[in-house]
DNA sequence: CAGCTGACAGATTTCAACATCTGTCAGCTG
DNA sequence: CAGCTGACAGATGTTGAAATCTGTCAGCTG
């Protein structure tokens, strides 16, 4: 009945693995102390994990796709108008990132650390985000309200443009004062040029 | 005649400094390494500059004060009109960057780090800059070009938007193949919502 | 006597011996 | 015999003593 007597499975050394990370931090989390949080040997992580940076990509993923599954909700709700669709996904990124660096904020060192050291994983999800985005700039064409020579340039412009509220590297200016109106004044910019009209 | 003969200055002290970090880096360029260059003593050095600290301030100011000469001239330029302006002013900016780090990456890392550790005297070119940019939106506004409740925000949020390009935290992009499509793409999105015209 | 020197205390950095970790694999165990 | 163990080699990290640096200042020098 005890954890250790439960079959050990690439899941469970995920989980071991983020209380780890939560616990010592990136630098001193080492494959010794998950196997000792699962009663284990440390070979048996490397039977489900070929290296360690395997292992670390694995629970970034893990972390990033979270993240990515709230905002697709946004993304496919098609009740809603476009424009507001694409204000509420811009907002809801910037507010998860601030709770994120605000509520913990050596978690989330601890997670720039590791974003910092995958080179795929974070490719693949800042390509699923302005995936979104793109989908939700090609319905604001098809409806009228945008007016856009190439929906995914652009949303990939859009993406580059609000940098600033939800790439960690600037996490130190998320709660400076007037954070919210540079961030409001910066979507309306972007609208504005988004419904081109001209 | 020598170099050692003459009256140690602010300005020599700073130029020697500037060699020194070229030759050393950051992390190893001491105090004493710049007063060995000047053939004096390091408390000589000392009495120009406060602190280690104070000297590698005045180092950065110098270098980011040659940036925004460059571009105040584009700034001043009445002559042409506020878009073009605008445009020109961005791609110099990005270029100026692209340059800088392209040239000679070590001693953009150099920068890099010297900027990481001062407070004040990036803020003031950062001022400086969107300063700049307040000014060619505003006679853009009042030419009728541009159509924007309020200048100054609207200044700070260009520039905001424009940071992958001249953020030195990105320098890495800058060079990757898309990289001068997508500033295009990005300066055309917001030139567009400059225009507003609704 | 204005400006420079160099010795000094305390802070910081370097370096090398030591400890721990990563990744492998032959063999144990249920 | 599938899955786990633990000993091992080489890589990486830690530690603390010695070296260097920062910042001060009493006194020298032109």
């Amino acid at each position: 009945m005890s954890p250790t007597t439960e079959t050990l499975t690439a899941e469970r050394i995920l989980e071991a693995t983020e209380e780890v990370l939560r616990r010592h931090g990136p630098a001193k989390a080492t494959v010794v102390d998950v196997a000792r949080a699962l009663g284990v040997s440390h070979g048996s992580v490397y039977r489900h994990f070929r290296t360690k940076a395997a292992l670390r990509e694995a629970v970034t993923k893990r972390w990033l796709d979270r993240t990515s599954e709230t905002l697709s909700a946004i993304t496919a709700d098609g009740t809603r108008a476009p424009e507001t669709r694409l204000r509420d996904w811009l907002a809801a990124l910037f507010e998860a990132k601030r709770r994120k660096a605000g509520d913990d904020p050596e978690l989330f060192a601890t997670y720039m650390v590791l974003t910092g050291e995958t080179g795929e994983v974070v490719g693949e999800h800042l390509a699923d985000l302005t995936g979104q985005l793109t989908r939700i700039i090609e319905a604001g064409v098809a409806s009228g309200d945008f007016a856009v020579p190439d929906p995914r340039t652009t949303a990939g412009a859009v993406f580059q443009a609000t940098g600033r509220f939800h790439d960690p590297g600037y996490h130190r200016v998320w709660e400076r004062p007037g954070a919210q109106e540079d961030f409001t004044a910066l979507v309306d910019l972007l609208v504005r040029g988004l419904r081109g009209r001209a």
